[in-house]
RNA sequence: GGUUCCGUGGCCGAGGGGUUAGGCACUGGUCUGCAAAACCAUUUACAGCGGUUCGAAUCCGCUCGGAACCUCCA
C-alpha cells in the first residue's frame, strides 16, 4: 500500500507526506476570528483538517494540532487602518470586547462538538501571545525587513525580495503585477501613505485615541497586525520549522503569504513544510461568505428553518454531506444533498447495527481485505474522503447481501470486520454511530412506555382491520417526527435522524 | 486587467489515454393490509470545435460558460 500523500500549495502537486520528527505531526490550522457565529463554510474547513487529524493519528503518528483562535487583529479593511473587528463588534453591542470573544468562542465550541470535529491539542488565542508578537515584530526589525513609521510597524516587502526572496511563493504571483493590479482601480490605496511600497503590511499598528484593544509595546499603544499571530504562536507551539499549516483558500493570500515571509524574515525558515488549503463552500454556486451575505449556520439546518430546507437535519448528517466533495474542490450546498447524505447515514448506522448479529460461515465471496485497502488507499491520496465514502457504501452492500442470505462471509473476516469497521467510522471518519446518551433518562422512559402503548393501540387496530386508524397513528406519528416500521419482528420505530430504539 | 481552477448522466459528485465510481431521485420486482426500510433489477455521462494517438471524457489548442484569488473572509 502506498503511504500518505497531500497536496503541497508550496510545489501545487502531491507530495508524499514526511513528517521532520517521526512519529511526531506538527499541524497549524488557522481557526476562527471570533467576531460573529461560524457558518457553514467555516466549519468545512475545521472538518477537513479534523479528518487529517483522525487519519494521521489512525497511521500511528502522534498529531500536536494547534488551531487558534483569532481575538484580535482582523481589521475591517485593506487599508491596514480599518476598525477591529472584534473592538467594533464590542462598540456596537456595548460590551466589553472580551465579552464578544467569549460568547463566540463558546459558540465555535459548541459547534464543534456537534459535528464531532475533535478540540484540537493546543488552542491558543491571538490576546493570549501579544508578548511573543512583539518579539517576533523585534527580530524583523533587527533583521531590517521591517521599518517603524508613526508607532506602527511594517513589513518591507521589497527588503524580503531583495535579500530573502520568495515573497509570492505560495501565492503564486509576483510582485509587480500585484502593484499592477492594484493599478487596475480595483483596489482602494487609500490610508497607505505610510507605507513604503503597496505591498507592505502591518506587523504592529498603532491605536487610535478611540481604539478599544490596546496593548503597550516597544512602538507606543497599539495591537498587533493581521499576520503575526500564526506566525508567532506556529513558531511557538511547533517550532520554526514544522509538517503541515492548513486553512481556507482564502487565506492562500495575502494571510499565508505574509506569514511565511515574516516566518522567513525572523527565524530564517519557512515554518510549515506543506500548506494545505480547502476550498470554499458555495450556495447556488456563489461562495458562501459573511461579506455575501449568504452564509448558512449550522443552527439553521439543525433546526430546519431556513428558506433553502424543508426540515432539520443532524448534525452528523450535517458532517456526511460535507465529507461528499474532496476538500480541494468547492461544494455546493444543496437541501438534496442534506437529504441524500441522510440516507446513507442511516445505511451506515443500520450496517454497525446489525454487523454483530451476523454470522460467518464457509468462504468470503467478496474480498473484505482488498476492500479495506481500498478505503486506506483514498484516504492517502491527498485524504479523498469523497471516494472513502464511495467505498465504504460498497462493502456495505455486501454486508446488506450478507444479512439477506444472499452472500457469505468467512468467520475470520466477519471478525476482522467487526474490530475494523465501527472503528473506521467512529474514529477516522468521526461519524457518531452510537445513538447519543439521553438528558433525561426518566423522560426517555416515558417516551418509551408511551410509544409502546401507541404501537400496541395500533397492533390492535390492525387486528381487526381497522386499518384507517391503524394508518392515522403511523402518519400522526410521522408529524411530529416518529417513524414506524412494520416487520416479521413486530413494529419499531425511531426518531427522524436517529438510530433504532425499537 | 492579472493569476489560477473548473465544466461528468434528472441531481450531487469521484476518477482520469483502452476495463462498472458511489450515492440521491426515477422505474420494475420481492416483502407488507397499505406504507416505510431493506434486497434484486435497471438507467450509461463526461460543455463545443479542432488536433495528437491504434484508441480521448482523460493529453494539446481554440471557443463558450462558470468560479476563486488579486480587499476582511474558512
Amino acid at each position: 500500500m502506498k503511504g500518505l500523500r497531500l497536496h503541497n500549495s508550496l510545489s501545487g502537486d502531491k507530495e508524499p507526506f514526511e513528517p521532520l520528527h517521526p512519529p511526531f505531526v506538527g499541524l497549524y490550522v488557522c481557526g476562527p476570528t471570533v467576531y460573529n457565529d461560524v457558518h457553514l463554510g467555516n466549519c468545512r474547513t475545521f472538518l477537513t483538517f479534523d479528518i487529517l487529524r483522525r487519519w494521521l493519528t489512525w497511521l500511528g503518528y502522534r498529531v500536536r494540532y494547534v488551531r487558534n483562535i483569532t481575538d484580535v487583529g482582523h481589521l475591517e479593511n485593506d487599508a491596514d487602518d480599518g476598525e477591529d473587528k472584534i473592538g467594533k463588534k464590542a462598540r456596537l453591542e456595548q460590551l466589553e470586547p472580551m465579552e464578544v470573544v467569549q460568547r463566540y468562542t463558546v459558540g465555535f465550541h459548541e459547534v464543534m462538538q456537534r459535528l464531532n470535529i475533535l478540540p484540537p491539542s493546543i488552542e491558543p488565542t491571538a490576546t493570549g501571545h501579544i508578548i511573543e508578537q512583539i518579539q517576533m515584530v523585534e527580530k524583523i526589525l533587527e533583521q531590517g525587513l521591517a521599518y517603524v513609521v508613526n508607532g506602527s510597524v511594517y513589513f518591507d516587502v521589497q527588503a524580503f525580495e531583495k535579500r530573502v526572496g520568495g515573497y509570492g511563493a505560495l501565492s503564486g504571483r509576483k510582485l509587480d503585477e500585484l502593484i499592477a493590479g492594484a493599478g487596475a482601480g480595483r483596489r482602494t490605496l487609500e490610508g497607505q501613505d505610510e507605507k513604503r511600497h503597496p505591498a507592505d503590511f502591518a506587523l504592529w499598528k498603532k491605536a487610535s485615541p478611540q481604539h478599544i484593544m490596546r496593548w503597550p509595546s516597544p512602538w507606543g499603544e497599539g495591537f498587533p497586525g493581521w499576520h503575526i499571530e500564526c506566525s508567532a504562536m506556529s513558531t511557538k507551539y511547533l517550532g520554526a520549522e514544522f509538517d503541515i499549516h492548513g486553512g481556507g483558500f482564502d487565506l492562500k493570500f495575502p494571510h499565508h503569504e505574509c506569514e511565511r515571509a515574516q516566518n522567513l524574515a525572523c527565524t530564517g525558515q519557512g515554518g510549515p513544510r506543506y500548506w494545505m488549503h480547502s476550498n470554499m463552500l458555495t450556495v447556488q454556486g456563489k461562495r458562501m461568505g459573511k461579506s455575501e451575505g449568504n452564509a448558512l449556520w449550522p443552527r439553521d439546518i439543525f433546526s430546519g428553518d431556513h428558506p433553502l430546507l424543508p426540515r432539520a437535519y443532524s448534525p452528523m448528517t450535517l458532517r456526511y454531506m460535507m465529507m461528499q466533495a474532496h476538500y480541494r474542490s468547492t461544494l455546493d450546498f444543496t437541501p438534496d444533498a442534506l437529504e441524500a447524505a441522510d440516507k446513507n447515514l442511516a445505511k451506515i448506522r443500520e450496517a454497525l447495527g446489525f454487523l454483530p448479529h451476523l454470522t460467518g460461515s464457509g468462504v468470503s465471496d467478496f474480498s473484505w481485505s482488498s476492500w479495506q485497502d481500498s478505503l486506506f488507499e483514498a484516504l492517502n491520496d491527498d485524504l479523498n474522503v469523497p471516494l472513502a465514502c464511495a467505498r465504504l457504501l460498497e462493502g456495505l452492500k455486501h454486508l446488506h447481501q450478507v444479512a439477506h442470505k444472499q452472500a457469505h462471509i468467512s468467520e475470520e473476516d466477519l471478525e476482522a470486520l467487526r474490530s475494523f469497521l465501527p472503528r473506521f467510522v467512529e474514529e477516522v471518519l468521526g461519524l457518531q454511530i452510537q445513538a447519543t446518551a439521553p438528558s433525561d433518562a426518566s423522560a426517555l422512559q416515558a417516551l418509551e412506555n408511551v410509544m409502546g402503548l401507541l404501537i400496541q393501540l395500533r397492533n390492535e387496530a390492525r387486528v381487526s382491520r381497522n386499518y384507517a386508524l391503524a394508518d392515522q397513528i403511523r402518519d400522526r406519528l410521522q408529524k411530529v417526527g416518529i417513524q414506524l416500521a412494520d416487520s416479521r419482528e413486530g413494529t419499531t420505530w425511531h426518531l427522524q435522524g436517529s438510530s433504532s430504539v425499537s
